[in-house]
DNA sequence: GCTGTATTGCGTACGTTATACACAGTGAGG
DNA sequence: CCTCACTGTGTATAACGTACGCAATACAGC
């Protein structure tokens, strides 16, 4: 071990520390005005409003009685305070399991929680993920998740795996709906008018011939009318539970 | 049937309507100079070599010798080239499959396919959805995963969903891969340098009595090292294929 | 051939954004 | 009291997307 005390090595942006830590009241100078936490809160308050693309750094500065430039004595950049958002909204799992708790219900209970969160934040789909931020939240569903993975006898390595899988699942399929919602069902009057719409242009464009396939499964009337969002959800979830299902006994079986 | 001859109801853009059927040469006016073709390819040139920040409309233009606005020409905002160089990019599915090809071959095939022309153009990857849009070439991927699921017996509304879920799943597995690619690993010598550190960072911050599970993975050196990306891409990829099995089998039983 | 008109490419202008930088006020440590 | 780390603020900059109007172009109809 070459390395010095400091550890600079591992050091995260000051603002992501400062999210687990708290940070120290500084020793001199002036009482900070503002904090990290009600900077973010003020943050979210703007996107849940007026949507992702009314959180620019002056929006929320005024919305919180402060300057532009103050904001940047928390926050070194925008993405920071993208990022320190995301962790806030998404908030920790619910974490009301029993402790007798199956593997596949608690994954369950967990997808369906994620879900939700980015069902009631749908701005928080239109942030782009740069990196896997260790932000206090984030980790903490992950901890969540690998939690109910204790029991199945995977190899430590597939858990995170298998979590990673679960959640990327979950992102997908909320973006999928919360983009229905939003661009898509906006244009029309009902949500079966707006599918039906899409499914007609559909029809429109493709040449029987050269999309067989595509023009059976339209022709069954499959995109006529939009089902419930539920529906669509819990079918991947299913298949994708399904799957580990299969890896677990696999597991079980040595 | 009361909707008029024109069906404006099911109208897309005109640039990806241009997209389909080549629009048809103006009669009147100068000869356009441009072609949306041309444009979009100039679009991920400056993509692929300066990354997608660099895409700006005057960046394009210059590239192409003509002036900002004129591209406002071809497109009737920056999103629609996005989307149009979006689809340029997928281009079609490779298609050379055995008429015998298994439906787990063929889904196998569409999906290594797409990780790698995403890997080919990571920048597609940062590009964000907003819904889903018919472009030709994203249909032809569409169809080509149909394809391969027509002799499984499924209902024709659940080959489509099998479709996304798995399309889901590559972008979301191909996005994290680039995101270690770039971000995280240009700060350090190594891609288990930067994986190690990230471990450290982790344990760092993480109470063992807080995150015990998190920390069993992390003591068992999971994140120490980077392993081949390749098979990250395989788990998750076969977790999906086992359980869309299990749904081919319960419907073949009927 | 002439004229009308649809359509092109272009230049200018506007509003908005993130943020670099310099500066003045603040308040505890010495 | 002085020092100086630290705060909030105002100004300035470069870049962005795009609305708008104008001049040049070339076919349709006469």
């Amino acid at each position: 071990m070459t390395s010095n005390g400091d550890e600079p090595d591992s050091r995260l942006p000051a603002s992501i520390e400062a999210a687990w830590g708290g940070r120290e009241a500084p020793r001199r100078g002036p009482r900070p005005a503002l904090t990290l936490e009600r900077i973010v809160k003020a943050a979210i308050a703007v996107a849940a409003a007026d949507g992702l693309a009314a959180v620019s750094m002056s929006r929320v500065a005024r919305e919180m009685g402060a300057s532009t430039m103050a904001l940047y004595r928390y926050v070194a950049a925008k993405d920071e305070l993208l990022t320190l958002m995301v962790d806030a909204a998404i908030g920790a799992p619910a974490g009301a399991s029993e402790p007798d708790e199956g593997w596949r219900d608690g994954l369950s209970r967990w997808a369906w929680g994620l879900h939700e969160a980015y069902r009631r934040q749908p701005w928080v789909l239109r942030i782009p993920i740069t990196a896997p931020p260790p932000t206090p939240n984030q980790v903490a569903w992950l901890e969540d998740g690998l939690r109910s993975l204790r029991n199945t006898g995977l190899a430590e390595h597939e858990k995170p795996s298998v979590v990673l899988l679960l959640s990327g699942y979950v992102r997908n399929d909320s973006t999928l709906e919360a983009d229905l919602a939003e661009g898509f069902m906006a244009a029309a009057p009902s949500p079966d008018d707006a599918m039906s719409r899409y499914s007609r242009t559909l029809l429109r464009l493709t040449d029987p011939e050269r999309f067989p396939h595509l023009r059976a499964v339209l022709e069954a009337g499959v995109f006529d009318h939009a089902d419930h969002p539920d529906d669509e959800f819990r079918f991947g979830l299913d298949r994708i539970l399904d799957g580990v299902a299969v890896l677990v006994r696999e597991r079980a079986r040595r």
